[in-house]
DNA sequence: GATGAATGAGAATTCATTCAT
DNA sequence: TATGAATGAATTCTCATTCAT
């Protein structure tokens, strides 16, 4: 049915074949550090077909970026937007936000989370631009939460996920539900009722 | 009288002179994109005259964030040893940060809080490297906390005060005192006791 | 028939002209004073058309030092080894090197002889790395020379070759079989027996 | 008697003291690497300091050759001039320079000799200019020689000199007599006279 | 479209020398 | 004269981007 040249697949490809080693190189090496010959030398294709597919290695960020935001967007959103409870909706996020940074260790969770493209990159994902934000309204509508700013719970919420995630990488800890449910709680209902560690 | 030399005066001009201008600079231009010849023109100095101070921009950046941690985390470390309450700890620790950070809008606060170098000095500041660990630890000794993930729970911290402090940046926001209430409610009581906003 | 792509030929031809370059620069300015920009405006290329083929001003000599080296030592060794007396194997040694730095007046001889860089390049040229050493041994197992120190007396050649040939350069002399005699009686039978001279 | 000022005193004295730096320095970097930094640095004297007495590396350079210069000629001269057969006059010049080499292991031999400013400088305390040359031909007219071309013979026992010099430093080597005679034995009467070695 | 060498602007850094104190 | 910080020209080298094949 899908009736492609030949061309047409090897074009393809090869923008699939630069965001996989940018992808690696950026996770190897850092993005600020990362060069666009790192990037072309983690490739069999030479320098000149990157600007082929891409203008920049901003470009190619943004696409990886991109690529991911479309594949979790969507899943936040949904999931968000289903909350019955409070619970549902931060438990939700968490999770989703958790589990996809551990899935993607060999990609973008590899990639130094506060390097300050990326960082951006990532809260984009979680926050979906403003979806974390809107959401929030939304479920405050619904009475899932008190009236409160939205902005700032919105960047609470980022701000633990950031930075349990980093933890986690540190750790090389890969129990996703426990860290999201420490996080949920957390958030919830503050630090008298988070769950008691025995150890990790 | 006059213990120091003219010499001595001019030298120790011509560091702050640096350290200024990087700020500046930093803050413009973030601290990836700033070269050293920026940081150079940024003065009245010559480049070599840079070298004379600074090895290199990163140089700079630590001498920058040492500055301020000097200052702020001797400050932190005793509001959180004085604390009585776990509402105390949490409070000193948000107040502390969200207004050295906007004290220092002009300096630190206005350097791209995303940037990864410069987002692991200012977490360097808040947590002290892991002062903030140790003291929830030694706090949770004393009974402040119930038993749990000090790390995590740090990580947490950090996390909601970053973002936050970012959300204020934006905002230009000034109110330090509602937004650390706002975070400390959070941390300690959760979402649902989040004080109720009018608008901002 | 056209067995080297016009690609091919351009990249051998650059790397050819800067070797060319290289060698009229170290020789107008010796090779301590010669920087890489200096060879660079040397040729028509850009600056950084010198980096894809030679990594620093060091990469450059040493290329060209083993360029000569690789004509060189494989016919002094040949002739040494074949050699049926002491005369035959040091004339022979003699005669190529001063011929060789004769012929090469415009490139490697050109070169400041006293340049250490340079001079080490020569010394290997001449002794073969050990070459003339292990072979001066071998020509004693084969009863060409008594038994003596062979490292000093292979210095002791390559000390006179170099400053003949140096003086050569400077008369802008050109019989190279008479110097190359003088030197071997030198050698071989002493002050006594060198040819008298008429004048130059 | 002598009485001089304290600043004369200091003057010369520190003229001294930039030359003895001089002297490590280029003994442990090279003529070439070392920069007049480096000899400042070596020095208790400021940077400015340097000037007062020196224009540049290469005047200290001179300095510290014709000091050396200075001692060794007159010697070298002498015994030339004293000398009743080849022998001696070939085996003063080659003893006084390995000697002197030797002696001057922390100073000057440790030079790098092959350092071109050096042995420029080297080649003119051996040769003293044109002494050698001058003193061969004066020595043929007195009949130690027979008629030969004398500058062929400056430059063989200079070369000779060197290469020899070089290798004893290799080898820690210290018997400069031995050496000398070797040396000697070879431009005399060559090879087949040479003494034959046990072994170093 | 793919190739990969050429390009050259630009960054970092060094160091001889000057000059105010 | 001594000091040593300031100077800035000069150098090396990198790397994003172009372009002929």
């Amino acid at each position: 049915m899908d009736i492609r040249s030949k061309r047409t697949q090897t074009k393809e490809n090869n923008r699939r074949v630069i965001l996989d080693a940018a992808r690696g190189v950026f996770g190897r090496d850092g993005y600020r550090t990362a060069t666009v010959r790192d990037i072309i030398n983690a490739t069999p294709l030479a320098s000149g077909t990157f600007y082929n597919y891409f203008r920049s290695k901003e470009e190619v960020y943004a696409a990886l970026r991109d690529e991911i935001a479309h594949e979790v967007r969507p899943l936040l959103r949904t999931e968000r937007q289903r909350a019955q409870t409070a619970d549902d909706f931060v438990a939700a996020t968490f999770r989703t936000f958790l589990s996809q940074a551990q899935r993607r260790a060999q990609s973008l969770a590899a990639i130094d989370l506060r390097d300050d493209q990326m960082l951006a990159g990532m809260r984009m994902i979680v926050m979906g631009g403003d979806d974390l934000r809107r959401d929030i309204e939304a479920a405050t509508e619904r009475g899932l939460f008190p009236k409160l700013d939205a902005e700032l719970l919105a960047a609470a919420i980022v701000g633990i996920a950031f930075e349990v995630a980093d933890v986690m990488r540190q750790r090389q800890h890969t129990d996703v539900n426990r860290a999201a449910q420490f996080c949920s709680e957390l958030i919830l209902r503050g630090v008298t009722s988070v769950p008691v560690e025995g150890d990790r």
